[in-house]
DNA sequence: GATATGCATGAGTAAATGGCATGCAAAAGA
DNA sequence: TCTTTTGCATGCCATTTACTCATGCATATC
């Protein structure tokens, strides 16, 4: 036996078990507790055990593809879920006195409500003391003049400027409610079938916007002379989405800003393989950082946040690729909704 | 840019880190932190460093040879004592509601108040969630019968049984309140100066503790004709150590029992070198656990933490060693008490 | 009977963590 | 004034930790 060595002292469980546990418990399943944490089934299923035996107590009665807390998990439930809290609260105290400045992001309020905000929740679960504030106001250009730290603009990379960090290009493809397609008496099986349908478009009179308009998709898909059975126009992209949902037209989808919607079932895409390739290569989804915001660490932690929730979202499409699809266990297959 | 790994997702501060800071911030020093916590000052510096960069704050100003707590430090002192506190809580509840069990701990009176006790609360606090009952009884031979989950005798290994465990052997010097090696009119120079005080010792009738007795070790120094000034017994040899630490005679110092009071400069112990060698070396201190707590887990980590204190006693002797001294980095060192 | 699915685990690997040794700089001691 | 002491910082390296990949197992579902 020899003297006391670092590794010899009792340790409290960290912070990483704790999560883990307090997402496995919340959903009893280690494969979505990993999923939510970026993680594999099996280091999740490693870290209950490192922590049982920790507590020398079983959180878990495994049961064949289902768990159960036992008495012991449930009463270590309650109190994990305070231990993290007060840990955010301990950092989130620091952060504040530390004089850790509020972060203005400035996007379209279209890119704002349907891609940006719904992950922001998981973005300030993860980083306590952050102070996320967004503008839905993309006319700003004078980043620094306007006290805007970072912006994200769908533009070439040239006016992006060299410093920027790209996210995502976009293409653009029909998208309708489930119940359009449904419909017996107005079919949507194939391209031709939209002469049926409502289209609904953005208003560009300027044509600004050519590669979100129907004429610019009907030509591709060697239909322009088509004429459909009526024409809806909206100032903004999120109010045309939501028309589109409740079933009353089709929208010609925004790849990034339909994603969330396809993969809730809310939206299909009869025809996603016509105009796959992007609608308009030149430009994408770029992140722009104001130059005095640049050596911020908060900053930096959001660029690199956006970055990976990006690179998340290419990496599990939300409708299979046109050119081939992955095998059965492709992540964006639809789950049926738990109980 | 991948898509998102384990790695980075951003993480709450480890309760190692947290832990580290609070003694740092207690202490004021990188290196009293890192010996309270079993760790070198070069660990401690690099966790604070860590620390700092993960909450984005400078917590401690580094001044030559001190530290200050930053604002930030101060806010975060209170915050991190209560993110340690509600992890202790939630280890405890989950280990009650598990059903731990209480540990029965049995040793002498003297070895309790002196030895054992000094150091539980410490083991309280890295083991939340563990109940050491310590009973101050000796007699206890049955463990199973009397309920007694570890045992910890001063006897030879053949008693112990092979099954236990060996702490650290004994052997007994004088030792006095340092208030009497400055008395100028009754000197404790030599061994010889014994003649002039009150010796003090422990009431053994029978004759059942040879090697505690002064006419044994007076013998070893050559000195078996001595009358000392007078002579003192007592039933507890902790009651005879507080009239020593009291300056009212010498006492024969047990190492074990007595290193405490030598550390802090209560004790000195004029004449170690006389009798360096174990008074009876065929006893020692031993750790004896009942066969039926054998198999539970802590009781496995009380008897690892009992053998690792034991080990750091003999790695830091209180007194120089008689045969060599150790270099001047010598733990043992008596430091100036600190304002 | 075949397939799907979620937990457990062996093996491999990258990152994290801590110790050793040393540098640096200023306070303390001679 | 010079020397010694002392505590924080850091390069380097070894060991441990933590995670991923691949696969096994067992039972529910089709």
């Amino acid at each position: 036996m020899s003297k006391w060595h670092a590794k010899d002292v009792p340790r409290l469980p960290s912070m990483d078990l704790l999560r883990g546990f307090e997402a496995a418990a919340r959903l009893l399943s280690f494969t979505r507790a990993g999923e939510e944490l970026h993680l594999t089934q099996s280091a999740v299923s490693r870290q209950m055990r490192e922590l049982e035996e920790q507590l020398g107590a079983t959180l878990f009665e495994r049961r064949h593809r289902a768990l159960a807390l036992t008495e012991a998990g449930r009463a270590f439930y309650p109190a994990a879920a305070q231990a993290l809290a007060a840990m955010r609260e301990c950092v989130q105290r620091v952060r504040q006195v530390a004089g850790l400045r509020a972060l203005m992001v400035s996007s379209t309020a279209s890119f704002a409500s349907l891609w940006l905000v719904p992950r922001l929740t998981r973005f300030a679960g993860e980083n306590p003391g952050m102070d996320v504030h967004v503008s839905a106001n993309a006319r700003i250009q004078d980043l620094d003049r306007d006290g805007v730290d970072v912006a994200i603009r769908y533009c070439p990379p040239a006016m992006a400027g060299t410093a920027a960090v790209r996210l995502f290009g976009e293409h653009v493809f029909p998208v309708a409610s489930p119940r359009l397609l449904a419909d017996t008496k107005r079919p949507l099986r194939e391209p031709a079938d939209l002469r049926h349908h409502v289209l609904l478009a953005v208003e560009d009179p300027e044509g600004a916007y050519p590669w979100l308009s129907w004429g610019s998709w009907l030509e591709l898909a060697g239909l322009g002379d088509l004429k459909p059975a009526g024409r809806l126009h909206f100032t903004e992209y999120d109010q045309l989405l939501r028309v589109s949902r409740d079933g009353y037209g089709v929208a010609l989808g925004r790849s990034a800003l339909v994603r969330d919607a396809l993969r809730s079932g809310e939206l299909v895409a009869p025809f996603a393989a016509i105009g796959h390739r992007a609608a308009d290569s030149s430009r994408a989804y770029h992140v722009i950082v104001a130059p005095r915001a640049r050596a911020r660490p908060d900053v930096q932690r959001f660029v690199d946040w956006l970055q990976r929730e990006a690179a998340q979202d290419e990496y599990a499409p939300a409708v299979e690729d046109a050119e081939g699809g992955r095998g059965s266990k492709d992540g964006a297959r639809k789950r049926k909704p738990r109980p």
